[in-house]
This record gives C-alpha cells, structure tokens and sequence, in this order.
RNA sequence: GUGGUUGUAGCUCAGUUGGUUAGAGUGCCUGAUUGUGGUUCAGGAGGUCGCCGGUUCGAGACCGGUCUUCCACCCCA
C-alpha cells in the first residue's frame, strides 16, 4: 500500500511563486550586508553537540535536535544511564552530532578555528537555515532561516549605529516603513538589579521585566515576588515602569537612577552614544526606541541587545541581535567582542505578504511561449527561441504538439505575456506571429527582427 | 515540555438529536471551437470523512489514543 506523503511538523515546502517572493527577500538583504561591508560564509548545517550545548541556556538544549550517533548506538551507551532512563544525561552517550540551533555560535566556532587565517575586525554575513525542536505556531517554524550579519574583533559603538542603519535600511528596501527597532543595554538592567541588590537574581528580573507590555505592571511585580525578589527591591526597581519620554529623556532618568551602579553608569553612557549618533545621520524610516524591558536575547548578550517589531501586523519580533564580549571565549579565544544582528526570514516573509509588500516578479518566468504545430515548425521554433535568449529575453517551446486550447492555456495559466505561433505561412514568409496575452492583439514580426525584440 | 483547538473532493467550506447512495462553490478533464487562452454553455472524473481502536443494529457525527493545524504558556526569529 502506498504511504501517505508528508513533512515533518514545522517544515515546509516553497513553490515556485513562494521562491520566487522568498529569493527577492533573500536579495535584498544581501545587497544591503554587501553594501555594508560584510563577506559571506557558510558552516555546517549540524555541529558537534560540545559546540552547542550549554551556549542557549537550559530551555536552548532541551531545542536543540540531537543526531543519534551512528551504528549500534544503544550498544556503545552507558549501561547505568541507559538504566536510569535519565534522558538528559543519556544524550551525551548515545549523541555526539546535533543541528545547527542558531548562526551566531557556530559562527564563533568559526573565527576561533580560523583565527589565524582571519583579518580583524571580521565583519561576515551567513544566511542559512537553523533548527529548533519547538512546538510550531504561526511564524514560529522548527526548520527556518536565519539572515545573520557580526562584526567581531572590535568594541566600537560605532558597529552598533551602523547595524540599526543596516536594519533600517533593510527594512526600507522592502518597503516595510513601519518598523521599531528596539534598543537596550544588558549593562543597565545589571544596573538595576546592582542598585536593587539583587544581583543573583538578574536573569528572573529581566525575564519578568521584559513581559511588561504583555501581562502589565501588577503581573510583573507578582512575577518578581515569586522568585524571591523583595519589596523593597521592587519599589527600586519602580521607575522602570514609569520611563517614559523621547529617548534622551529616559536615558537622563536612568542616569539619575544608576547613578550609584558603576555598571549601570557604564550602560547608561553607551547606549547615549549610540541613540545620539544614529539620531544625528538619522533614518529613512524605522523608529528607534530606548526600551529599558527589553531583556529577551540569548544569555551571551553582554552590551547592546536590539529586537526589531513590525508595527501593524501581530507577529513576534522579525529581527534581534546584541553584543556579546565574551562569545569566543568559550571556545579558547579571549577578548574578542563582537556584535550582530539577526533577521528572521521566515517571519519578513509573512509581514510582506500580509501587507502586500511584495513587488510583482514579471521578469523571472517565460516572457515569450512558442506554440507547437509539430516537428517541423517546432524546429524553426526553437531557432527562434535561440536568438530571443540571446536577446536576454526568457522563452520556451511548448514541448508537446499539443491541442492549441492546451497549449494557449498553458501559457495563460503561467501568466506568459506573449505567445508566439509559427505554423506553415509563417515559415513560408520567415515570420512569426506575436500575439499579446494581454490584449488579445497579435501581428507578425520577420523572424530577422526578433533579434531586437521588446517585451 | 504544559493546556486548549483543528482536520470532510486539488482548494475554500456545508453536512440537523447518531439513520439509506456524504454535498456546494471553485479548480481539473472532455466537448461546443481540428490555428487562438482569459468569458459562456453542456457533460465527466475526483472522497479509506487525518489515522488506529472502541461504543452502537447503525458512526463523518459519540468515546479513547495518535498525527497534523492554529492558539495560550514556556521560550524565541
């Protein structure tokens, strides 16, 4: 009996059409990363799991697709593990391969294995899929692509202006106007949690915090009490919730607030410098937003992290990205910071095509179809089709001497805006016949014009 | 990983408290029209009702499991 075809849950087949929309998207950004300086790399779609594990946080291993090892593998296991039925600690023994979770450690991997061969500061782009065993949602796949642009191997906080006009950019090109690039500095919200004496509990203060537009202020603060955080504390933290302003407001607020954190005073200077440069060359369109509850992003963020949100369309963020110091470090490679930025593919994808925002691709299918009568003038034909490739025009011969209707709505279907018809007083005279899908007008050309033929 | 939701023709969806042979629109194929598509008309094909099991005289409908879809958590692009 025949099985039932299918993918697994969270992929996904593209058509053609959704290349076609796919590939645009791919375009754009490449040009852009181009533009900016950046050199493309590719690694390996899976990874040793050393280079993995441990770099996500707890939740990221659980995300990460394993690869059983090949052969006997429950053989080669640990007995007592095996026994245990501990799975966690069972991965290790029966796993060494696991897919690639994201670009950005592998991309580390990459400058401290190729150290020696790479000129700093390295600014490389990768643009690739990535896996994640999580369960699917609307724009939330478990095999998507990632569009990735680092610098490392230089702690100027000029990289990070330059990868908001990047983002801005970007986003421009396609068409996407409305866009809020989010900003903040995990050297703040250290402050913070420095000022509030609470600096063991950083990551439960951030992970509450950065829910505030979602659940609001009361659920946050419940949110706090619940993993230990005191009141007193809380009532430190208090201003956060009442930050508003322009930028250069709220940052004078933070300054007041950090003032007594050397950290906090640290994160409250840099992002000053990076909000007044990109204010001073100015965007095309983005917005940029301080946003002191931004506290999402990987656990090696250590200096600016950046979250992109589409205004208009209910979709998570479309981009996201951060400075981490010591990445490389884990792999043997001290003092080299670097900084980058993600976009999610996948997500832009599905924010232009509610929007509409995706250009009409007219010139990548067949422009010109020719009709086929039969071998004879299928021959003249594919003469014909010769000279108006060379002319730069895509064309093709109906490959089958099919019924006309077939073959006219072959054409039609494809949205091919000429048809050519080549039958015995066409050949007799050296002409063809052109018909416009569009209009329904058709006239003949001699076959010597086709040379210089027009869509 | 937790809780919920969805699945009927290629596609979008009807299908009554469980009752004979499961429907519509659209798309597809054929013809009207043997060198003219997109419009019109006539005809035709297409379904293990996601899958497995159970209850029942009888299940597309009820129950359990499983897969899938989407949603809320968790987390993230």
């Amino acid at each position: 009996m025949a099985q039932k075809p299918g993918i697994p849950k969270g992929t996904r087949d593209f058509s053609p059409v959704e290349m076609a929309k796919r590939n645009y998207l791919f375009n754009t950004i490449k040009t852009s990363f181009q533009k900016f300086g950046f050199a493309q790399i590719e690694t390996p779609s899976f990874e040793n799991l050393s280079t993995l594990m441990g770099k996500y946080g707890e939740e990221g291993d659980r995300l990460i697709f394993k690869i059983l090892n090949s052969g006997d593998y429950l053989k080669k296991a640990d007995q007592t593990l095996l026994n245990d039925k501990n799975s966690t600690k069972l991965t290790s023994s029966i796993s060494e391969k696991a897919l690639r979770y994201d670009l950005t450690v592998p991309f580390a991997r990459y400058v401290v294995q190729h150290n020696n061969d790479i000129t700093f500061p390295f600014k490389r782009y990768q643009i690739q899929p990535v896996w994640r065993a999580d369960r699917p949602q609307k724009g939330r796949f478990r095999e998507f692509f990632q569009c990735d642009a680092d610098v490392v191997g230089s702690k100027s906080l000029f990289q990070e202006v330059e990868f908001i006009q990047l983002y801005d950019e970007v986003f421009s090109n396609l068409g996407l106007n409305s866009v809020a690039i989010k900003i903040n500095n995990r050297k703040i919200l250290a402050g913070v949690a420095d000022v509030a004496n609470i600096a063991d509990l950083l990551i439960d203060m951030t992970v509450a915090l950065d829910k505030l537009d979602k659940i609001g202020e009361e659920k946050v603060k419940e949110e706090m009490r619940e993993k230990g955080i005191s009141d007193d504390a809380i009532s430190v933290i208090q201003p956060l919730f009442e930050l508003d302003g322009t930028n250069a407001e709220k940052l004078e607020k933070l300054g007041v607030m950090l003032a007594p954190s050397e950290v906090g005073t640290k994160g409250v200077e840099e992002l000053n410098i990076v909000i007044k440069a990109v204010e001073e060359l100015g965007l095309r369109n983005a917005d940029l937003e301080l946003d002191v509850t931004l506290a999402r992003g990987l656990n090696y963020y250590t200096g600016a992290i950046f979250e992109v949100q589409a205004r208009d369309v209910k979709m998570g963020s479309i981009g996201g990205g951060g400075r981490y110091d010591d990445l490389t470090g884990i792999f043997g490679l001290n003092d080299m910071s670097g900084v980058g930025i993600s976009f999610g593919l996948d997500r832009i994808y599905l924010v232009l095509d509610e929007l509409n925002l995706f250009p009409d691709s007219k010139n990548e299918g067949v422009q010109v179809m020719f009709v086929n009568f039969g071998d004879a003038e299928a021959m003249y034909c594919l003469k014909a089709v010769r000279t108006l490739r060379e002319n730069g025009i895509n064309a093709e011969l109906y490959p089958d001497s099919a019924k006309m209707k077939k073959q006219m709505n072959y054409a039609n279907k494809k949205g091919i805006p000429y048809v050519v018809l080549v039958g015995a007083e066409e050949m007799e005279a050296n002409e063809v016949t052109v018909k416009n899908m569009l209009t329904g007008d058709q006239n003949k050309i001699a076959l010597n014009d086709l040379k210089s033929f027009k869509i």
